[in-house]
RNA sequence: GGGCAGGUACCCAAGCGGCCAAAGGGGGCAGACUGUAAAUCUGCUGGCUCCUGCCUUCGGGGGUUCGAAUCCCUCCCUGCCCA
């Protein structure tokens, strides 16, 4: 592909690109000399679920692939020893390195689904961040200075705040443009949050000689909550890997002045399909963005399946398909009855017996379609009932073997 | 090393001898409404107890007191200032 449009294609949902001119330079020269440009993405393996947020980076390291040029990911599990303290706000707990292991091996089978494996190249930084010594390190250091480190908003605000900054997270930049010195990154794909250790990558790269690489900074996506980036830790993320009915749920309880962003940054519909979809209904607006979310990791036939389940359990108010059992255990049964609570917490719907009662008195909880009022009574068991909690919370009871 | 200010429930944050299971906000859950698990409004939000109390909780450990989140001692942790 042409190099114009290559770059048209690259600038497309980027916030920032440092600098246009540089990567139209790169990206004709790596056409003239059939050379692909190594485009590097770190992922953070301290938490292994990689969830909508991640792919909006991940995305567009795919599109790159598209145009044949050569991903390189890099699985922080050293970086990851210290945690990003990018966008945090409280020093993050470093990981052993077993745990950071394990994440990583989560996250290479749910990154299978964006990426093309095959042709990524995958390194562990580790391989060149621990064999480095103290003067190594020093020597690094000392081309970064602690003020610029303190432009950083995310340091700026916990050094105001009185929060405290240790001193391992300010080496945490430096570890990350090490990187781009070590894989010789051509191009740094990265959310807006990481625009400081993304141009720390080009400094370095300066000083090892290197050309340095081009930042490409996205958009954070915000998280369900329609505020916080998206993020495990705030709960307001849909994770790649959630099942085909979670994540339409979830996708239709975004705020709907979201859905503009979560279009633009999730899908590749065209700006005149999206402009269409937006000034319809909002819900099918919605419904269309969670189904296109749903079909991208669990296919068309789930999308659809997942599009009708939920129509049926919240517009038309009926049983969804597939419903969990809940066996009663003999020991509880007295007379053919339970304890209300009691059934309500081996269903997995309260975690006490005092919020079973509450859920109850609050009229959260129905038998049968009939809503159980005494939130201290016991019901009969019969085999086969329906045990319904809130809005979503269902459970088909089995009585216990005679 | 010295001085000062702090560590409260999932998070932020009040309380500073009894009326404190602990204000307020956020979050979460439930209800109403609806176009959805949007928005808005309302209620609930430590546990056990079949409601009557009991148990655990205010950084850790000791103490004073009839009684402590609140006072004292000590230890740990954090921030600021000085060195």
């Amino acid at each position: 592909m042409d190099p114009r449009e290559q770059l048209a294609l690259a600038r497309r949902g980027a916030v920032e690109v440092y600098t246009e001119e540089d990567l139209l330079h790169k990206l004709e020269r790596s056409a003239k000399d059939a050379r692909p440009l190594r485009v590097k993405l770190g992922v953070d393996p301290s938490s292994p679920d990689i969830h909508l947020g991640h792919t909006v980076v991940l995305r567009k390291l795919r599109h790159f692939q598209d145009l044949g040029h050569q991903a390189v990911l890099i699985i922080g599990d050293f970086t990851g020893l210290v945690g990003d303290p990018s966008g945090k706000s409280k020093t993050r707990p470093q990981l052993t390195p077993a745990e950071v292991e394990a994440n990583a091996q989560t996250y290479f089978d749910q990154v299978g689904r964006i990426l093309d494996m095959k042709k990524a190249e995958v390194v562990r930084n580790s391989s060149w961040l621990r064999p480095l010594n103290f003067e190594d390190i020093l020597k690094i250091a000392a081309k970064l200075t602690v003020a610029r480190m303190l432009e950083r908003d995310d340091f700026q605000n916990r050094y105001k705040g009185g929060s405290p900054i240790g001193l391992h997270e300010f080496l945490y930049p430096m570890m990350q443009g090490y990187d781009s010195v070590a894989v010789r990154s051509d191009v740094e794909l990265g959310g807006t949050d990481q625009t400081f250790n993304l141009l720390v990558g080009r400094n370095l790269q300066r000083e090892w000689g290197q050309e340095p690489q081009i930042a490409l900074t996205l958009p954070l996506l915000v998280g369900l909550d329609g505020k916080d980036k998206m993020s495990k830790s705030l709960g307001n993320h849909i994770g790649v890997a959630d099942a085909p009915a979670d994540m339409f749920g979830k996708a239709m309880s975004i705020p709907d002045d979201q859905m503009r962003n979560w279009y633009t940054l999730l899908t590749d519909f065209p700006e005149a399909r999206v402009a269409e979809l937006l000034a319809g209904h909002p819900r099918e607006a919605k419904a269309t963005l969670a189904a296109e979310l749903v079909r991208q990791y669990h296919g068309a036939e789930a999308a659809t399946g997942a599009r009708e389940g939920f129509d049926k359990v919240f517009a038309r108010k009926e049983v969804p398909d597939e419903v969990a059992e809940v066996a009663v255990p003999a020991a509880d049964l007295q007379d053919g009855t339970v304890w209300l609570p009691r059934l309500l917490g081996l269903a997995g719907f309260s975690a006490s017996n005092s919020e079973a009662r509450r859920l109850i008195s609050q009229g959260g909880v129905s038998i049968d379609g009939q809503k159980c009022a005494d939130p201290n009574g016991r019901v009969p068991v019969v085999d086969g009932m329906l045990l319904k909690s809130g809005k979503r919370h269902f459970a088909r009871v089995r009585a216990p073997k005679p």
